[in-house]
RNA sequence: GGGAGAUUAGCUCAGCUGGUUCAGAGCACCUGCCUUACAAGCAGGGGGUCACUGGUUCGAAUCCAGUAUCUCCCA
């Protein structure tokens, strides 16, 4: 068979792909094993894959391929999530090109288009992820407007509201003026802008004086109700009581009191603008100011500013300015720079707005979330995000769930003709429940008015591990029984807030039990300069072009390579590539094994009995690491684990040591249990590189139809002997010391030689040392031998003679370097020991330790000095 | 302004309840090799006052305090 000496993963990614769908590995169906569920954060419909997505992506299929092979009842849940407001803003961009305004279309007109552009470019991620691997259910595919999904958002809006969980009511909220819709505090992006501080006069009432005050708005100033100083402030005190006129519009109002007040900032007075700015709004709450809202929803003024009706915020400034100038307002104009929000949507400069929105208190609902949380009932892994959980959720603010947009689930409350509102489930519900709100019995559908907004996406993802099983719908089906709780999660600590929490919050709430056991957060992938990957910046690579280019196994190792849990990411490609030649090495360790001719006749050298020997140990010590590994959750050193053991240990030692001579055959036993080594291997990598392993599980030995590496059993760690490992590593310093003789004096690996050993040695391996070194012979010797080549392993000495080949000078240098050395180190070895408290407080172990030390390093100390002695 | 965390090799990071897996890994770098599985490779090598200053201790990268720098979250 002629098997390339290259591995191109473009030939077998889409085969392997293909034949799991096919055979329906993927699937799973509730039965008699333990389950293992996984629910996938649900990618936006208005994506495309990036490498956040790739990364996530490829850690959940390594976990979920991992149970799988332990033999768990494996079920990854794909789907999508509907973005409201992102999704929205696509439609009406794409709505506009066609030359079509969202206004003038109908609620269903517009409902209509946006599921068309969901149906052509919602699925796009998902079909994406194949190529990387994903071995996602498909068949449970769900998406957060699916007619079920919608039902369950719509049932706990109405069950909250019927607890008292929901409310109406005003609050400042971000709103964006130009998606003309509130966004929640996480929306919103805070930037440092350059802008001016401006500093206005307020006549004093009935007096010939002014207070100034200092704003980065001026705009505002028509909707001041108050002027506050800080109740310490002596600059101030004389104006306690008393009452400033507002300028332009001259309204007359109070200074008060609080010690909000900064009295290093401006001028320590400070002007109140409830309406528009979320401290005034407090503070006017405090006082019981009056709210004067001068602002349209789209950012221009309305008619309670008096001036400037229907301009601009910005234009506004700009005019408001000039027109303090000229009424002798203005004191001084400086420069500022100050952060100000922005939409993370629309950009637009979020304003500040008072507005009718529907809420959801989070007080109780935030208790079991923290509670079980902190007693590790949900883990965070790395835990050190349980801080900041616990600080968000200590303070956790009532939630908006009502967003001003179309694309989403209609909040389900009904207007009374003659005012107050009902929530039901369905329009039916809703006229019953008006009827006997209003006592009257002649109502109708057509005579309530169901409320315009939607809710907040989130407010479907939060329930998205109980939904996706239809738990709310149908809380005691088999699935939901089965599935839930989920195990593990794996998302960004960007979203831990706002959806992992209010998952935990709707799983204690809906199932009395958690949504995981584990939450795994990952790192933020960022390029070399650290600047977080985005299509803006242009600094991502396409993942698709970069798995073509690697292969999915090759990017998937890349991946994990650089992301240690919650930290930061620094992709670079060079690591992808790095995963690619990972898979070549592992390509070619496949090549040479393949690549055997067997002799059943042949006996099995000593030599692979003793290599199989000790890496059988070596092997089960590894497995049972790289075990520990995934528990804790260490998935780069879980992977730099299995890497090191294929490539260093399997392939640089064992391979090297198993090996025939060139053309020769192998002996069968050895074969066959390098065979089986190999096995193990392999499906000790498959959760990280799934193709490649598949691809040469299918071609090391003949399968039937419907095997797969999949579906096989993750190997166990059988009982070994460190012993044997430890003693293997002496005999690998003994080989590496014989090729440093052998490349210092440039002789050959043809060449055989003679090696003399001297001192304390164990000959269990030497077959294997005669085969690795090409020795004629290797002898146990009783004395040093003056005018050889040397070099030591522990206390034990090895020599080659070389004949005049030696280099006495260079060898007396050598020596005496590692004489100087152990001298050092016998040297601070004596200082502990003869510190009798030392000696006196540490435990005996310890103590013992370094007494072994000072007797190795005199041991060595004497052969080198004997050593050294001979050769002058 | 409030809170959390970080600082270990050129880069990214391990290093658990102080002591033999204590100064590590991978990559990068340097040297020599196209040796019949693999140059997407092989064999070697160099490189760190563990941010700084004190303290606790027989003993500190590890614990404590302060300083500096950085990051994130909240306002």
């Amino acid at each position: 068979m002629e098997i390339p000496a290259k591995y191109n993963p473009a030939l077998t990614e889409e085969k392997w792909y293909k034949y799991w769908m096919d055979n329906d590995y993927f699937h799973s169906e509730p039965d008699d094993r333990e389950p293992y569920t996984v629910v996938i954060p649900p990618p936006n419909v208005t994506g495309v894959l990036h490498m956040g997505h790739m990364l996530n992506n490829t850690i959940q299929d390594i976990l979920v391929r991992r149970a799988r092979m332990q033999g768990k009842n494996a079920c990854w849940v794909p789907g999508t999530d509907h973005a409201s407001i992102a999704t929205e803003a696509k439609v009406v961009a794409k709505l506009k090109k066609e030359g079509i305004d969202k206004n003038s279309l109908s609620r269903e007109e517009f409902l209509d288009h946006a599921w068309e552009w969901k149906e052509k470019h919602g699925g796009i991620i998902l079909e994406q992820l194949k190529k990387l691997g994903a071995s996602c259910d498909w068949e449970r595919t769900k998406f957060t407007m699916d007619d079920d999904m919608s039902e369950s958002v719509l049932k706990v809006f109405v069950d909250l509201h019927k607890k008292g969980l929901i409310y109406r009511g005003v609050r400042m909220v971000n709103w964006d003026p130009q998606a003309k819709t509130a966004v929640s505090d996480e929306e919103v992006n805070f930037k440092e802008v350059q802008s001016k501080l401006y500093y206005v006069r307020y006549k004093v009432e009935s007096e010939d004086s002014y207070v100034t005050i200092a704003t980065t708005r001026p705009e505002t100033i028509l909707g001041d109700t108050a002027v506050c100083v800080h109740p310490e402030d002596e600059r101030f005190k004389n104006l306690h009581g008393k009452k400033v006129l507002v300028p332009l519009v001259n309204r007359l109002i109070s200074i008060i009191k609080d010690e909000y007040v900064d009295k290093e900032f401006g001028t320590g007075a400070l002007k109140i603008t409830p309406a528009h700015d979320i401290n005034d709004y407090e503070i006017g709450d405090k006082h019981n100011l009056e709210s004067i809202d001068i602002f349209n929803d789209d950012g221009t003024m309305n008619e309670s500013a008096q001036l400037y009706i229907g301009e601009d915020r910005f234009k506004v400034r700009k005019l408001i300015v000039k027109d303090l100038e000229e009424a002798g307002h203005i004191v001084k104009i400086e420069d500022y720079i100050n952060k100000l929000g922005y939409s993370e949507r629309t950009d637009a400069v979020i304003e500040p707005k008072l507005s009718m929105q529907w809420f959801c208190k989070m007080e109780n609902l935030a208790k079991p979330a923290l509670e079980n949380v902190i007693n590790n009932n949900v883990q965070f892994h790395p835990a050190k995000f349980k801080n900041t959980y616990k600080h968000w959720m200590e303070n956790v603010k009532d939630w908006c769930v009502s967003r001003q947009l179309w694309w989403g689930q209609r909040i389900p409350a009904y207007y009374l003709p003659e005012g107050g509102y009902v929530v039901a489930n369905t329009e039916d519900e809703a006229v019953e429940l008006a009827k006997e709100k209003s006592g009257n019995p002649n109502l109708t559908i057509n005579d309530l008015r169901q409320d315009e907004d939607v809710l907040d996406t989130w407010f479907s993802s939060w329930l998205w591990p109980i939904s996706v099983f239809n738990g709310i719908n149908d809380p005691d089906n088999k699935d939901f029984n089965y599935y839930y709780p989920t195990n593990d999660l794996v998302t960004a600590p960007e979203i831990l807030f706002f959806w992992v929490a209010r998952m935990i919050m709707a799983g204690y709430e809906y199932k009395g039990e958690k949504p995981f056991k584990n939450v795994y957060l990952t790192g933020i992938v960022r390029d070399q300069l650290r600047r977080k990957m985005s299509k803006s910046l242009g600094n991502s690579p396409d993942p698709i072009e970069l798995m073509k280019k690697y292969g999915a196994d090759g990017v998937r190792v890349g991946m994990l390579l650089c992301s240690p849990a919650g930290g930061d990411l620094l992709f670079d490609e060079n690591l992808t590539e790095q995963g690619r030649n990972f898979g070549n090495k592992i390509w070619n360790a496949f090549r040479l094994v393949k690549s055997w001719s067997v002799d059943e006749t042949i006996e099995q050298p000593e030599s692979s009995r003793k290599s199989i020997e000790w890496f059988l140990n070596r092997l089960n010590s590894e497995i049972k690491n790289i075990n520990n590994l995934y528990e804790k959750f260490r998935l780069s050193e879980a992977l730099m684990s299995v890497y090191k053991l294929f490539w260093d240990e399997f392939s640089s030692w064992y391979l090297e040591l198993i090996k025939p001579a060139y053309q020769k055959p192998i002996d069968k036993t050895t074969l066959d249990q390098t065979l089986e080594i190999f096995d193990t291997l392999i499906k000790l990598l498959h959760p990280i590189m799934p193709f490649i392993t598949e691809e040469i599980w299918q071609l090391i030995e003949d399968r039937k139809p419907g095997e797969s590496i999949m579906i096989e059993k993750m190997p166990v760690s059988e009982t070994y002997s460190n012993k044997t490992i430890q003693a293997f590593e002496r005999v690998k310093e003994v080989i590496s010391g014989v090729r440093n003789v052998r490349k210092e004096n440039n002789i050959a690996q043809k060449e055989s030689l003679a090696l003399k050993v001297n001192g304390n040695y164990d000959n269990d391996y030497d077959s294997c040392i005669v085969k690795m070194c090409n020795l004629s012979s290797l002898e146990k010797v009783n004395s040093k031998i003056d005018g050889a080549v040397s070099f030591m392993v522990k206390s034990t000495e090895f020599y080659i003679e070389l004949g005049s080949l030696v280099d006495v000078e260079e060898e007396l240098k050598k020596l005496n370097d590692e004489l100087e050395y152990n001298k050092g180190f016998l040297k601070s070895v004596m200082k502990k020991l003869s510190n009798e408290r030392f000696v006196n407080s540490a435990p005996e172990k310890v103590v013992n330790i370094e007494k072994q030390k000072k007797d190795d390093a005199e041991a060595k100390i004497k052969v080198l000095e004997e050593r050294i002695a001979g050769l002058k």
